[in-house]
Formats: structure tokens, sequence, C-alpha cells
RNA sequence: GUGACUGUAGCUCAGCUGGUUAGAGCGCUAGACUGUGACUCUAGAGGUCGCGGGUUCGACCCCCGUCAGUCACCCCA
């Protein structure tokens, strides 16, 4: 009630203690791409309105109606982020990457779309992904999906699936579209109102339609692994054995369609039961026209987007807290003799020790200081007061084995860094 | 963009068919315990009852609007 303006909607505040499970993950996907050869890339959070236009798809739901577009003073258009791999396709191909042989890239940051907010959907939400750029074959899917998993693993994350599917290129998505075209319209006016709209718009995406007057015409829709051209088969037999020999389980789903327009052949989801209706933890796939559809060369390129608001809702609902038990120490001064020789000490001590050090310079009781000392979740508390002072001493309390030493005053440092790396 | 449900203390929520000083638990501050924490007890601080309008002698309660939250549709990470 306190103040008078909020976040803006669809945006979220993070602070403690849910930044320290933000931290967690992030410092894992860092390590993980780099043990896969990924080298971080960070582009501007708004880029030309254009980029997105040509990217992602002019009859996309994202362009058409949950881009945040401004116009800047210069009277260009602009918008926020609503993706990431067009910005790293054009980065890519602004400094001349594409020319240098294979990239292997990975971003993890915000992204904006205008949309009316639900679990696991914000305005502003946050994603980690990968672009394998260079690798026409289907071992590039497959690296950029055991990647994924091997993330969930790390976590034990259960109940998430992989399902798979192929899309097909220009030589048979065209087909594709035309089996579906003449398998729906004879029934238009019998699906639903929003398929009847998909039908003329985006044939392919009548095909996860939820609507249950839908469902007949859905089961009996041709299916495209019937259309799929010879170079495609193959390609999809390939990702599969390979999944099969790396032992990551998979579903091929025929209703998989991906939402944006770059995606060829191979497209997948990771898929959660812990999520609700936005179930989609990871989705992804290759897009082996898009470098050449924004001007650049023939860079067939394969990748995925996780979205990391999602992922910690699975962690969540697991009981990951991303806190440890008592750690650090709180330094602790009655009086302002005390506190005087204790600031400078708890300098030294930050240089000397890893834990953190927590001080509060507050006239208090001890037993005020101790209750801070709880609430901070230390390990140790260093109480120095008018007594030790002029024995030249210091008191160590484990707050957790609820025992005390005395120090002599000089030694703090070396002391506090062995006992407290040592955690006894 | 559409729909449903919900907005009372920092948090989780009470508040009978409208009746006049709006409550509890947790948390916070202080004390019981001149200097030893997680338990306990006591006291205190903290509220334009989301906001605006209307009905009424009287509105936290009823009506309209608006904003926000939640969930779902559309779509997506």
């Amino acid at each position: 009630m306190a103040s008078t303006i909020a976040a803006p909607r669809g945006t979220a505040d993070l602070m403690p203690p849910a930044t320290a499970r933000w931290q967690e993950l992030e410092a894992r996907i860092h390590r993980l791409a780099r043990r896969y050869g990924y080298g971080e890339i960070r582009t501007p959070v708004f880029e030309a309105t254009e980029l997105f236009v040509r990217g992602v798809g002019e009859t996309t739901d994202i362009v058409e109606k949950e881009m945040y577009t401004f116009v800047d003073r210069g009277g260009r258009s602009m918008t926020l982020r609503p993706e990431w791999t067009a910005p790293v396709v054009r980065a890519a191909m602004q400094h001349g990457l594409f020319s240098q042989g294979p990239q292997r890239l990975y971003y993890i940051g915000p992204i904006f779309r205008y949309e009316r907010p639900q679990k696991g959907r914000y305005r502003q939400s946050h994603q980690f992904g990968i672009e394998c750029a260079g690798f026409g074959g289907p071992e590039a899917d497959v690296e950029v999906i055991a990647l994924a998993w091997e993330l969930m693993q790390s976590y034990g994350m259960a109940g998430v699936a992989l399902h798979l599917n192929s899309i097909g290129d220009e030589a048979c998505r065209p087909r594709y579209r035309e089996a579906l075209l003449a398998h729906f319209r004879p029934h238009r006016s019998e699906l639903s109102e929003d398929s009847q709209r998909r039908l003329e718009r985006n044939p392919l995406r009548l095909l996860d339609s939820k609507a249950p007057e839908d469902r007949p015409f859905l089961d009996s829709a041709p299916s495209f692994a019937d259309v799929l051209c010879d170079a495609c088969r193959a390609h999809f037999a390939r990702v599969c054995g390979y999944l099969d020999a790396m032992g990551i389980p998979y579903a091929v789903d025929p209703r998989i369609v991906r939402g944006l327009d770059y995606y060829t052949r191979t497209v997948f989801e990771f898929v959660s039961d812990a999520l609700g209706a936005q179930s989609t933890v990871c989705a992804g796939g290759r897009y082996d026209n898009l470098v050449k559809s924004l001007g650049g060369p023939d860079v067939p390129s394969v990748g995925f987007a996780l979205g990391l608001e999602r992922f910690l809702m699975i962690l969540e609902a697991m009981g990951f807290t991303g806190e440890g038990g008592r750690d650090g120490i709180q330094a602790i001064a009655l009086g302002a003799d005390a506190r005087a020789t204790l600031v400078p000490l708890v300098a030294r001590l930050r240089g000397a020790v890893r834990s953190p050090v927590f001080a509060d310079y507050e006239d208090r009781k001890l037993l005020a200081h101790l209750k801070l000392a709880d609430r901070n979740h230390a390990r140790y508390a260093l109480i120095l007061g008018s007594d030790e002072l002029a024995a030249g001493e210091i008191i160590l309390r484990d707050l957790e084995r609820r025992r005390d030493e005395r120090w002599p005053l000089g030694s703090v440092e070396e002391r506090a860094a062995s006992v407290v790396e040592e955690g006894r």
C-alpha cells in the first residue's frame, strides 16, 4: 500500500531469497554452456523493428500484436527484444562471425512481449538459449537437445518430457500445407472459430488446437511424416537414432509445429507437468534459412530457448530452495570503543574469509545483536565488548553448536579463515 | 484482445442478512534477561478496507466504472 507506483503489469521485482535461486541457476548455466564449447553473446535490449518483422515473421502473433515498439527521437522504429535468435544472427552477421566458420553461442537475459499475464507468462521474462550455427547435419540438432537435457538432469528433474517432430523444408512443407488444406476445407464450418481463422493464416497451427470440436478432424489429419521429402526424412531418422544411442528419451509428436516462421526440419519442446497451461519450458529447432533471409550467407543453424521463470517454477515445485544452512560471521561490537576496533577488523576479515561477514553498527544489547545474527543465518558470531577489548581478546561463538572460544585479537583473521572454511 | 474469480496491516487471512472505536496469526520494535540467539510472556508501532462515483440516516459489506492480481482462452519460453 505504501507506494502509489507499482511495477508494470506482467513484470516482477526479484529480491532475496528468490535472487539466490536465480544466481544458482545462472551460474550452472554458464558452466554448462562453457563445457559444451559455447561462448556468451550479449546484444542490445532493443533493436530496429524491421529485424523482428523479417526474422520472426510478419504474420506471427509476436510481430502482429505482442511487440513493445516505440519511435525514438530520431524517428526510427525500435522494438524491445521479443526473442533472441534474430538479434543473435544480426550481431553475428554484423561482425562477420559466419565467415569465421561454425559458431556456438549462448545468451541469457530478458525478453519482452505485450501479453496478458498468466501462470508462466509475463511481459518481461528471461530466457537462456543457445544457437549452433554452421552445421547442417543431425549431430548439431542432437548436441543442442543434449545440452538442454543435461541441464534438467543436473537437477534430477522429473516430469519433463521431450517432444520431437520434423516440419520439413522448403521442398516438402508446401506439400504438407496443401494436404492439410485439402483435409480441413471440406469441414470448415464444423471447426472452432479459432481454427477457421487458422485455416487461412497458418494451417500448421491448426494441429495444436485444444478445441474439442476440432478433435475428430485433428485425429484424422494427414501426418507430416507421410509427406516429408527423402532428405528431411533421413535427417529426422538420424536425429532419433542419435537420441536413442545417447539414452535421451523422447516422443515423436506430430502436433508440434512452433510459432515462429523460421523453423525447418527438426522442432522440439520440453514439456513439464508442473507448469499449468503454459507447459513448455524449453523449445527450439532448426532454422536453416533464417541467416540467408536476413541477408547473410547460407548458414544452417539449430538452437533452443528456455524460459527461466518456468524452469524455476519447476524447481520450486521440486522443493529446491537454493539456500544452504548457516554461513558466515556476524561481527558484534558492544559500545563505541569496541566498534572503533571492530570496524577495521571486519574489513580485514572480509579479505581473509570467503563466507559473508555481517556487521551492525547500532548500539544494541548483545541479545538484539544475536537476533540479527540469526536472521542473517550466520554460523558464527564474533563478539567484542569492553571486557574483551581490555583483555585483548574476542569471543567466537558457534551459533549452531552453541559453543564459545576466546581468541587473541591479533589472530582473528587467521583463525577465522581456518575455522570458517572448515565449517567446524 | 476475450472470459472467470479475487483486491482489508509488510505477509496469510477473519469481519455474521449494510449499524457507527476494523481484528487475529506471523513478521517488525522494545522489555522480561546491566553482556549470550532459535522457545516463552508482555507491550508497542503499523490500515485513505485497491481507486473513483452511486444507493442509503449509515457502506469493508450493495450497484456502476476503473486499476491491479490470479487462472484459463488466443499464443508462447
